[in-house]
DNA sequence: AGGATTTGACCATG
DNA sequence: CATGGTCAAATCCT
């Protein structure tokens, strides 16, 4: 449903991914119950067993059923990239162009209230260029300066989407959005997609809570790169051209233990001071320049850790609560393959 | 005063 | 026709 969506997708070419999906999602369930299981014997053999105890050798009962089953994950994932890469490799070339006349406004405004009806709305409903999809379990700055232009009740959803342009659209004509969405509440996950590249020079890094994360206990961070095989643009004369990891996977952003209500997600401006369910919307988090033209999902979550790794895309997880992890991951790649 | 957000309306897309 | 993305006036904050 999302412009997100790959409109042409061979029908079957997707069907086939939510049937790989579906069968990694499966996968992880065992594996999480196996876990549990394992975990939970481990503890009632241990007593008091100091320690945290949530990682690594803990499982080390049953090696051999988890790595089967860590495979069997990741080899899901592979055939679901590769699927999608093949499904739509003609979605690149797009880019957001308003085809619109203009900017003309001004001229015949005269009648400001009611209808204009000059060219309000007049757009072309962009498909996908280039999509970056993040899932964070809190939201974080990622050094872009965003406007807030738009909020909409999404069908199905009971949070509405918010839109984000570059602060710098006007000034430097920076065409780079983002769409946040709140996906649930219960541990509250949000849904940003990333949309166009900056072309802004405006980057303000936030030193503290810009970090190329590797793969570090203690942090969580999970990055699905949904490559569609094209090798990632190189358009650097923007910000990120430093970085190192930008393009094909690009870093995900660390975040200090800061509390998503913090300073800088409150809004500043009022309207009509309607914020009533969220205290989310403003958020100038997350952000990682929309480098290259392939799909990603990261999934952040705060905890421990469990690193997996793909060859194709890069999972590092970690979280405290598997099931939360792998489950929300899956089922969020479900939401995004179907749409 | 200038800039940001809210919110209803407009319009493209499917 | 329903839905989603964007615009822009009104409003609010710094």
């Amino acid at each position: 449903m999302e412009h997100s969506s790959r409109p042409e997708n061979p029908p079957s070419a997707r069907k086939h991914a939510v049937e790989e999906l579906l069968r990694g999602q499966e996968s992880a369930k065992q594996l999480r119950d196996l876990f549990m299981k394992v975990f939970s014997q481990a503890a009632a053999a241990a007593g008091g067993d100091g320690g945290d105890g949530g990682d690594g050798d803990g499982g080390a009962r049953h090696p051999a059923s988890v790595e089967d089953l860590v495979v069997k994950v990741l080899r899901s994932f592979d055939n679901t990239l590769s699927l999608l890469s093949r499904a739509e490799p003609d979605e690149v070339s797009q880019v957001p162009v308003r085809s619109c006349a203009v900017k003309s406004e001004d001229s015949e405004e005269s009648s400001k209230t009611s209808v204009p009806r000059d060219r309000r709305g007049c757009y072309k409903r962009r498909k996908t260029s280039d999509t970056q999809i993040r899932m964070d379990h809190n939201l974080i700055d990622d050094g872009h300066q965003w406007r807030k232009y738009g909020q909409k009740a999404i069908l199905n959803s009971e949070f509405p989407r918010n839109y984000f342009r570059c602060t710098h659209k006007n000034d430097q004509g920076c065409l780079a959005t983002k769409q946040v969405q709140k996906m649930q509440d219960a541990p509250p996950l949000y849904r940003t997609i990333y949309q166009g590249q900056h072309t802004c020079k405006n980057l303000i890094l936030k030193s503290p809570s810009l970090i190329l994360d590797p793969p570090s206990p203690g942090d969580s961070s999970i990055l699905v790169s949904f490559n569609t095989s094209i090798p990632p643009k190189q358009d650097d004369d923007n910000n990120n051209s430093s970085n190192p990891f930008s393009s094909s996977t690009f870093p995900s952003v660390k975040h200090e233990p800061k509390l998503p209500g913090e300073d800088d997600l409150k809004p500043r401006g009022g309207g009509g001071g309607c914020h009533d369910d969220e205290s989310f919307y403003n958020n100038n988090n997350n952000n990682h320049q929309s480098e290259s033209s392939d799909y990603y999902a990261v999934f952040e979550s705060a905890g421990e850790i469990s690193a997996l790794s793909s060859d194709q895309g890069d999972v590092m997880s970690s979280s405290h609560s598997f099931d939360m992890i792998v489950g929300s991951e899956f089922d969020s790649l479900l939401e995004f393959v179907q749409c």
